[in-house]
DNA sequence: AACCACCAGATTGTTGACAATTTTTCCGAT
DNA sequence: ATCGGAAAAATTGTCAACAATCTGGTGGTT
């Protein structure tokens, strides 16, 4: 252990801490309501506390933490309920991304999207314990049409600010037996709405899909309340 | 000038410091595409780089200030595209919003709003130079009615991360003539909406207003490509 | 005159020490 | 035994100095 990031001229040790973090907080090696303790944490990534402070406020941009004045900075623990609003703000954003993309993505990326579907096919048949491949690989389909969208700020925010909180969560559960299925039915109806550059349809596609996603978190979370770890 | 920020109790430097700078911002002193040095801001404040820092590093997730490794930050400045997508990501989290808030709002709160827009009725007849609180009362019936949605997320989303940005390009822009009064006509019908507890309806109307702010903002733009400063 | 290397100044990145606050521990009182 | 409070330890907030990087100008070369 103890993995001391050394500077690289291309970038600042602030941010190569927070990369490291971000990706030790989605993998779940830091756990939900763990406190991130400077002192302990400085010392194991080599770094003073400044740029490790740094690390943690942009960690606090992308939501994966939460902190008070003076008594620190844990590793966020939504709630069932805040983690069904996530779905409900994913509809409203990704409807709008489809509807925008609509009109802008272009027949290349159609085009590759489609692959990128063909391809999940063959990891759901090809199944097993493949979960985290088609995990990743869902969000890679939200993730390009994102980009495809036109609006980079919508982009932004989603696979900047948002996503990277969807992803811790999604580290925790696997999928429902027949969900990669469905979700795959409905990723290619979505792209089906695009090619035609139906704006409204696909705008529509997206909000069921999401709403079909939420559902299926309501009911694999219906007993407990705090998701992950309790804090404190 | 030099209004030394004095350290209270219940906050802490870097808190104070980045409500100042946010106020400056919002406000104009700081310009769009204007550097923020850290040692003229920190003298200016009477406070050492680090909490400056800190405070710089909480703009940039406002989304306030971006920043580059080793050049610095310096205060966003939209160009007319990205001011365009502001109001499609409005559109589409002001949609959920009302939607959610359809169900949501209280009886107590419906009665409230309707005061305020009563308000604004009155300030807008008073007229005269009161174009500033005309302004900032139309965010206070969004604002009001994203934490009535009952959605925190979506409310902090929007409250804390986007609307700061909103409020500085508002206050470059006095109202077009006649807007207000056409803005009031359809918050009205979005309170109407909310009051059948009609959620689609109340969607629809919200969707449709931003539309109409963004051709309007679109037309005060039709010229200039980058709105406030140049940068460098 | 235009271009490149180099040097000086300014600015950002990083560090370790110190101050203030919070949390824990331990002791005594009821 | 439990509760409250004071001392001690740990943690966060702040600072000033040092190191690395960027910026702008100077001078020399072709």
């Amino acid at each position: 252990m103890a993995s001391t990031v050394a500077r690289s001229s291309t970038s600042t040790l602030a941010d190569q801490v927070f990369k490291t973090l971000q990706a030790a907080i989605i993998e779940g090696a830091l756990k939900p309501g763990e406190k991130l303790k400077e002192p302990e944490l400085s010392a194991r990534y080599g770094v003073s506390r400044g740029p490790l402070r740094d690390a943690i406020r942009r960690l606090e941009a992308r939501k994966l933490v939460v902190s008070a004045p003076n008594s620190g900075a844990r590793v966020v623990s939504l709630t069932r309920q805040q983690l069904l609003e996530l779905y409900e703000m994913r509809e409203a954003l990704e409807g709008m991304i489809c509807r925008l993309a609509a009109s802008a993505i272009s027949d290349e990326e159609l085009a590759s999207l489609g692959q990128l579907l063909d391809q999940h096919e063959a990891a759901i048949e090809d199944s097993a314990g493949r979960d985290y491949f088609r995990q990743e690989g869902d969000l890679d389909f939200h993730f390009r049409l994102a980009r495809a969208s036109g609006n980079t700020l919508l982009a932004d925010i989603l696979c900047q600010d948002h996503y990277p909180l969807l992803r811790m969560y999604r580290y925790q559960f696997s999928a429902s037996p027949g969900r990669p299925e469905r979700a795959l039915y409905e990723h290619r109806r979505i792209l089906e709405a695009l090619a035609e550059r139906d704006g409204d349809l696909a705008e529509m596609l997206m909000r069921k899909h999401i709403r079909n996603a939420r559902r299926n978190a309501a009911e694999r979370t219906k007993d407990e309340a705090p998701i992950g770890a309790m804090k404190g």
